[in-house]
DNA sequence: AGGTATTTGATATACGTATGTCAATACGCA
DNA sequence: TGCGTATTGACATACGTATATCAAATACCT
């Protein structure tokens, strides 16, 4: 098995029967080459099948157009909604997506940024504001934009694109007390690891508090991530068993407030009248449950746009817009609260 | 704004007081420098901040320890499990994950392919065996392993992992009519353009005809990629109105299935008794469903996970596999059929 | 102390592309 | 024909790392 090697530039300029250089030009500067040339060089790319290199390429222009990005975890989840609108908008302009996987561990997270800058990516995206203290020296020494995402907080390392965590919900929390509820027990995960998970509680708990209502410690209950549909059944039957049972919760994630819709179906526990259930997130699947789930809707393809644009502009020296994106979030009542 | 340069191995060898090629020597080939010396290294590694430039290795390697995968898309799918799993496995083995999205058009394919070989990628893994005659080419004749995922074929450019879509079609076929339906309208997306969704469809008309069961042309629907739930509950409708109703609906995915279960509810449509619904795919929702959807339990992670071990296998020189993986698929039968 | 083995250094070359400086052509126009 | 301009070429250097070949320095052992 013969390693056949690719075509160079160099190729290239044989078969046309021209010098290195004016191949390289006729494809950097056509403007300083014949026409005439200039479909010589192509027609001699075509017959050999050339493909630039675009490592040898990154190495000399110090700019690899591949932009890094880090989600938490993929599956079922909205980090993959995010990937894909920020792939497209990179796609759209000739760059492309480098992946990495925290599984919310900093020390992977870090380790995936470390990679990205050794591969000299233009940019970095991050998911959430919880980086490792040598993480954030790196990002923070880095030349080119990064990006901090699904959350936002004045302290942004460069840029961020993403909603307000804790004021969404505040708001739900505020929604379901003019409900009439006195009672809510909280479901999410991983309070400490991570900041929009925290965010969120800290909303949650804010707001009780304004209003002189008690959180017990049996009515906070935290699950593990990736957060799935059997969590939140699990809670569900937990907290419905508990001594003090709750009249609402609220899920701080989507698929186990649909686990948790699913299990009162088949326990014949009535929603909302029973129970109200309130989720995070808003998956497609939500509005068609049994009972519509009231949630809070956010935009995941948008904030990926949303960061790949704005990478896509530095990166071109436009116009520096707004540093902090806040792409907002809807409250959406629907029948389950 | 000064462009803070990043640090070279021979900043590295100034601050250690040693020639640039000890330093190399103490990375590359640890063994052949006294230990003392490569302490000195570390510590000016750490001092002056190095972090190795992948991009300039990669080019005198030829090697970027990158692959590539090309996916349909990523959203509400279960490519994005395929991808994490991947990932998985290639972070382990200090390789990264280059992500393309074609949106099932070929000439995205073909044009996320060409950028993954101009990065010397290392391994490409691509979704289905429907190419571009010029993207089939290339991978041909592409230097190192390549990947065709979430089917089976004998005709693989290489390697491949997946399950045999139009086995898994003709055994819910089966067992459907085992069930005593003889009208089984089929919902799936795109079948010219893919051949998992056509081998999902061959397999169903193959049984049908097998059989001697028709199905007029009313009961074969096609909706847009990527599915939705909505297009789900749209093609219920749309059948439940027809001339002649169907017993049963075999969705080739997962999400419009759901999407039916729950318009089915809305609409006071008994299933199975009303009308039988079969799935393709398996979400963890979908056993949580109000009406357990029967399905067939397709193992995303897992093809990810065993594509990446087969790649890891390959270019590190290891026994070869078996060319064609089957990670096999699981019928699941629940209530909804 | 002498000899050998180990460790380090100097120098050169390579990977494929980009670009700067001049020199050598070819072309257009008067 | 001659002049100036447009186009092409030759040569060198750079990006950061890797490695091959020798040569020099150092350590180790008896």
């Amino acid at each position: 098995m013969t390693e056949k090697k690719p075509r160079t530039l160099k190729d290239v300029s044989v078969s046309a029967n021209l010098s290195l250089i004016t191949v390289s030009r006729a494809l950097r500067k056509p403007e300083t080459v014949r026409v005439e040339t200039r479909a010589k060089v192509q027609e001699a790319i075509k017959k050999v099948g050339y493909l630039p290199n675009l490592t040898a390429r990154s190495l000399v222009s110090s700019r690899s157009n591949m932009v890094g990005l880090v989600v938490p975890f993929l599956r079922s989840s909205l980090f993959a909604d995010l990937a894909e609108g920020l792939t497209e908008v990179l796609t759209r302009h000739d760059r492309q997506l480098l992946l990495g996987v925290s599984n919310r561990a900093i020390e992977q997270e870090y380790s995936a940024v470390r990679t990205f800058l050794g591969r000299q990516a233009d940019a970095i995206v991050v998911t959430g504001f919880t980086h490792s203290e040598a993480c954030q020296n790196m990002l923070y020494n880095f030349h080119g934009p990064v990006v901090e995402t699904w959350n936002l907080k004045p302290e942004a390392i460069d840029l961020a694109v993403g909603f307000d965590n804790k004021r969404a919900a505040m708001e739900m929390t505020r929604y379901l007390i003019s409900k009439g509820h006195r009672s809510i027990a909280v479901v999410g995960g991983d309070f400490d690891n991570n900041d929009q998970a925290a965010d969120r509680y800290a909303g949650f708990v804010e707001v009780m508090r304004e209003e002189g209502l008690m959180v017990p410690p049996e009515h906070v209950i935290e699950i593990p991530n990736p957060t799935t549909v059997q969590s939140g059944r699990d809670a569900l039957l937990k907290l419905m068993s508990a001594a003090e049972k709750p009249t609402a919760i609220f899920f701080h994630a989507e698929l186990p407030a649909h686990g948790a819709i699913m299990a009162c179906l088949s326990e014949g526990i009535r929603v909302p009248e029973d129970i109200a259930i309130a989720g995070f997130g808003d998956l497609s699947l939500s509005e068609m449950l049994p009972v519509p789930l009231t949630t809070v809707k956010v935009d995941a393809v948008g904030i990926g746009r949303r960061t790949g644009a704005l990478i896509i502009d530095r990166l071109d020296d436009k116009m520096e817009e707004e540093p902090l994106v806040d792409v907002g979030f809807e409250l959406m009542v629907r029948d389950s609260a």
